[in-house]
RNA sequence: GCUGGUGUAGCUCAAUUGGUAGAGCAGCUGAUUUGUAAUCAGCAGGUCGCGGGUUCGAGUCCCAUCACCAGCUCCA
């Protein structure tokens, strides 16, 4: 059976075969696996004894070149299953392919030239057709994605209809680079890493630091707006609550463990969530109906030992910051309840312009994989079963995640890729009807039985250090006036117009913007800039005997360049609109 | 954790086959007082990621380790 492919899919699945049969030609002993497209190219994973450099690629290239001058004719034919085990007799993970397949399933293949690959198609009809290709990079891979199986060498390339297209998209990779959050973030100064503090830690300099401390002011006021009580909870507990918790069991490899079990009588943990505290508050008296929902929020620091291959600039770290919140509530109460956390979400990634960019993922259990998960198939399907009713209620477009749910119950996941395209969650809701019960959570209903409430576990803005990556990559560090770290650069021309622009600057404090750079030599307060933080910084302000004269400003801004010269309170006055609105 | 790559001054990069570590920008000092995001001069700055080894001699070769990068696996 052909899988669906568009043109631009086929040709590049085409081009993953061109790559195989280059392989096949220069590192014979090679042993083939798959070599499917993807959204931006293509790959091909290879058994080899040893992996391929960038100058073997180069070769493997011009091979494919060849290979694509050539012409060669690709043709399809069918096997039964006794033959195509034969034909593949030297492929010991094609084998294992046709193994796999369901009885009755044709068995195709394609042929070009001197080399045959088991595939199910389709194809381009001729090498010649594929022009404009080129090899990125060669990383390991494991068998069928499973860590357990041998790793593979895959090469990474891309395939392009025409030459143009291809060295468009090679730009467009460059331009990506200059974005990356983690080369851009530490080139202006929001963050460094240390050696010796370790991986996983960045440290988030003065610029990094307020803007997470304007996006935590204004996330926990808006927070209380809507009705979410704060709360304060320890950083780490003893092992009891994780036993409680099912994190014991479940999220041990995940988590800092203090001390020996062994030896030690008490062991503690570092939080790795903040669940088991804030059910703490709830479970701090007897609780009635009239209590719910009991909405309790928390800007909590968490602490996760991933392993060390995971950790990635600010996006993947191991210890972070979370606005976390956990909202107890009746069945009847659930539906809107998950409503207005879905609206907060929509309402933080609209004000920060990221809103275009997510997409939605309903992350279930896996029902074979019993293991990782806590509670029944019944709670399981109960579970998954309100939320995809509310989802599809609120008309959310989503796709299905298999596998993707936490221990304890399925997740509404709300998505972002990077620069790069690599995709990651930046916002959570969950439905835990499970917690509750473990943690004898219960409220009195008004029929005077005791109940165990439904819990939302949600974010509203994700972990601060992952949303200022990506609002670093989405604004290519030009952050709106409401967030950035310098709002204001003011340059007195000669030092007679020092003390104007202090003026100018009390102004603009007293309006309430604070983040302001003076250009001050006379005080040898001036300094230099790398070209790549100046022109981040939203307005520069020239100041000189005129301005002065006039009680004016000369504006040049970031977005509109040149905006001559201003009444000063007229500046003051467009600047506190600007930041006031959150405007982009 | 796995596969591969990288590590020289705060940053970006140099350093023949192993033979005394260089430059620009940033920094400091001084000069300059200037109309639109790099004014001029001088000075200083490095146990070449850290630790072993080979060698008369190691930034260059070998081993180990740490960190960073890409990808896999895992996850907010």
């Amino acid at each position: 059976m052909a899988v669906e492919m568009n043109e631009l899919q086929t040709l590049r699945h085409s081009a993953s075969h061109i790559l195989a049969q280059a392989v096949k030609r220069l590192f014979p002993e090679a042993k083939l696996t798959i070599g499917p497209p993807i959204d931006n190219g293509f790959y091909y994973d290879f058994d080899i004894e040893k992996p391929f450099s960038r100058e073997d690629l180069d070769n493997l290239e011009a091979e494919m070149k060849k290979i694509v001058k050539e012409n060669l004719k690709i043709e399809r034919f069918e096997l039964p299953r006794d033959e195509a085990l034969e034909l593949m007799k030297d492929e010991p993970y094609k084998q294992e392919l046709i193994n796999d397949l369901p009885e009755g399933e044709p068995i195709s293949f394609y042929k070009q030239g001197e080399f045959t690959d088991l595939c199910a198609g389709p194809h381009v009809r001729y090498t010649s057709k594929v022009k404009a290709f080129k090899l990125l990079s060669a990383t390991g891979a494991y068998w069928r994605g499973d860590e357990h199986n041998k790793m593979l060498t895959r090469v990474y390339g891309t395939a392009f209809q025409t030459k143009d297209e291809l060295a468009a998209h090679l730009e467009q990779l460059e331009e990506a680079k200059k974005r990356d959050h983690n080369k851009l973030g530490r080139e202006l100064e929001l963050f460094t890493t240390v050696d010796a503090i370790g991986q996983g830690l960045p440290i988030l300099l003065p610029k990094g630091a307020r803007i997470i401390q304007i996006l935590q002011r204004w996330i926990e006021d808006e927070e209380q707006k809507r009705g979410w009580q704060l709360t304060k909870t320890p950083y780490m507990a003893k092992s009891d609550l994780y036993k409680i918790s099912g994190h014991w069991d479940h999220y041990r490899d995940g988590m800092f463990v203090l001390g020996d079990e062994e030896k030690d009588g008490e062991v503690f943990a570092l939080r790795p969530m903040t669940c088991p505290f804030q059910y703490q508050v709830f479970l701090n008296r007897g609780r009635s109906y009239r209590d719910l929902p009991m909405r309790l929020n928390e800007t909590s620091t968490l602490f996760r030992n991933e392993a060390s291959g995971e950790m990635h600039g600010l996006i993947r770290v191991r210890q972070f910051t979370i606005s976390e919140g956990h909202l107890m509530c009746t069945p009847e109460q659930l539906e809107d309840e998950f409503r207005s956390c879905l609206e907060l979400t929509t309402y933080t990634l609209k004000t920060l312009g990221l809103y275009e960019d997510v997409s939605y993922r309903f992350s279930q259990w896996d029902p074979d994989d019993r293991d990782k998960y806590i509670g029944t198939v019944e709670q399981w399907d109960e579970a998954q079963g309100v939320m995809k009713t509310i989802l599809d209620d609120l008309g959310l477009e989503y796709k299905i995640g298999i596998g993707e749910a936490a221990f304890y119950g399925p997740k509404l996941d709300i998505q972002i890729k990077n620069v790069h395209g690599k995709e990651d969650t930046l916002i959570t809701i969950q439905i835990d009807q499970m917690l509750a019960e473990k943690f004898g959570m219960e409220y009195v209903d008004r029929d005077g039985k005791k109940k165990n409430p439904y819990i939302i576990h949600r974010t509203s803005i994700g972990c601060y250090e992952r949303t200022l990556a990506l609002l670093i990559e989405k604004y290519a560090g030009a952050f709106p006036t409401w967030l950035a770290p310098v709002q204001v650069r003011l340059l007195p021309i000669a030092d007679r117009h020092v003390d104007y622009a202090y003026e100018i600057k009390k102004k603009l404090e007293a309006a309430g913007i604070n983040r302001i750079e003076i250009d001050d030599r006379s005080e040898k307060l001036g300094f230099k800039l790398r070209e790549a933080q100046l022109e981040k910084i939203p307005y520069m302000i020239v100041i000189g005997d005129k301005d002065i004269e006039a009680g004016a400003v000369s504006v040049r801004s970031r977005k509109n360049g040149d905006m001559g010269s201003m009444p000063a309170d007229e500046f003051v006055k467009k600047i506190v609109e600007e930041v006031e609105t959150k405007a982009r």
